[in-house]
DNA sequence: CTAAAATCCTGGTGGC
DNA sequence: TGCCACCAGGATTTTA
C-alpha cells in the first residue's frame, strides 16, 4: 500500500498511538526485513528508545527516537503497520514486532516481504539521495521546471524515479499525466513551459486528492470499497475516458503498467 | 547516457 | 477443482 498519499495517511494515523511511547522489545521474524542491521543488532538497539516524532519523507515513514536514532520504514508493495494488543493473535504475514510500554505492539505486516525497516543514527544514509517533495509550497513551479533541464528519457519513468522527484508511484504517475493531458511516453525534454506548468499542478492535485480521500476513508479503501472510482486512468483499461469516451489504453512503460487516453493525452 | 530485464516475494485472478 | 500463466501500488542491480 505504498505511494505518498497512503504513507502520509499511515503516518498521521500512527502519531496518536505511538508518539511518546517507548519501545520495550523487538523481534524480527523475517531477517531481511531489517537493514543495515542484523536482526540481533536491531533487537538489542531499539528497546528503551522513545518515539519523539513521526514524519514522512517520500514513501518512507520516519520515526525520531530518543537516543538519537531514526527508524525508517518503507512499505514497498504490500507492507502495513498495525498497533495491536500484545496478547492478540499475530497474523502469519507479520515480519517484525516492536513491543511498546503500554501493552500494545507495533507490528509490521508485509505479505510480499519487500518492505524494509532501517535503524540508523545517520538519516542521510537512507534518504540522502531522494529528490524534492512535490507538495510543500516551497517547491515551486520554477523548481519543477528546473528539474527537467537537460533530462532525457521518457516522462513516466522519470516521474517514478525517486531521485528525480520523491513520492510518486505508478498510480499517481498515470493520474498526473492524465490530468495534465500529456502522453506518458513523451520525451521529457520536449515538454513545453505550458505543459510543465500543467504537470506540476496535476501532480500536486492528484497527490492532495489522494491524501484527502484516504484520510477520510482508509478502511473502505482496503476493504475493497469504491476507491478505484476515483481514478481517471489507472486501472481503467478498456473503459471509456471520462473526458472523451475513448477506451483507456494500457501499455508497459519502464516495466510498469501504464494507463492513458490516447486522444486526450498528447 | 537511456532503457530494458532480472531480482526480491506471496497471493489473487482468470483461462482452460 | 486443479493447474498455470500472469498480474500487482516499489526500487535496486544487472545487462544491453
Amino acid at each position: 500500500m505504498p505511494e505518498l498519499p497512503e504513507v502520509e495517511t499511515v503516518v498521521r494515523g500512527l502519531r496518536a498511538p505511538l508518539v511518546g511511547r517507548t519501545f520495550t522489545t523487538a523481534k524480527v521474524l523475517w531477517p531481511k526485513t531489517v537493514k543495515p542491521l542484523t536482526p540481533a543488532e536491531f533487537e538489542s538497539r531499539l528497546p528503551s528508545q522513545k518515539v519523539t516524532a513521526i514524519t514522512r519523507r517520500a514513501k518512507y515513514l520516519q520515526f525520531q527516537l530518543s537516543a538519537g536514532d531514526t527508524m525508517f520504514i518503507h512499505l514497498k508493495m504490500s507492507g502495513n503497520l498495525l498497533v495491536e494488543p500484545t496478547d492478540s493473535p499475530v497474523h502469519k504475514h507479520v515480519r517484525a514486532i516492536m513491543g511498546l510500554d503500554n501493552g500494545h505492539q507495533l507490528r509490521f505486516k508485509d505479505t510480499r516481504k519487500f518492505g524494509r525497516i532501517y535503524l540508523t543514527d545517520d538519516p542521510h544514509s537512507v534518504i540522502g539521495k531522494l529528490g524534492p517533495e512535490p507538495l510543500p509550497d516551497s517547491f515551486t513551479v520554477d523548481d519543477f521546471k528546473a528539474l527537467f533541464a537537460k533530462r532525457r528519457g521518457r516522462l513516466k519513468p522519470l516521474l517514478l524515479n525517486q531521485q528525480f522527484i520523491a513520492g510518486i508511484g505508478n498510480i499517481y504517475a498515470d493520474e498526473s499525466c492524465f490530468i495534465a493531458q500529456i502522453d506518458p511516453r513523451r520525451q521529457a525534454d520536449t515538454l513545453s513551459e505550458t505543459e510543465l506548468t500543467r504537470l506540476y499542478q496535476a501532480i500536486r492535485q492528484a497527490l492532495n486528492h489522494g491524501i484527502v480521500h484516504k484520510g477520510a476513508s482508509l478502511d473502505a479503501v482496503y476493504l475493497g470499497g469504491e476507491f478505484q472510482n476515483h481514478f481517471q486512468a489507472y486501472g481503467r483499461t478498456g473503459q471509456p475516458c471520462f473526458t472523451c469516451g475513448t477506451e483507456i489504453s494500457r501499455i508497459v512503460l519502464g516495466g510498469r503498467s501504464t494507463h492513458f487516453c490516447s486522444r486526450c493525452q498528447q
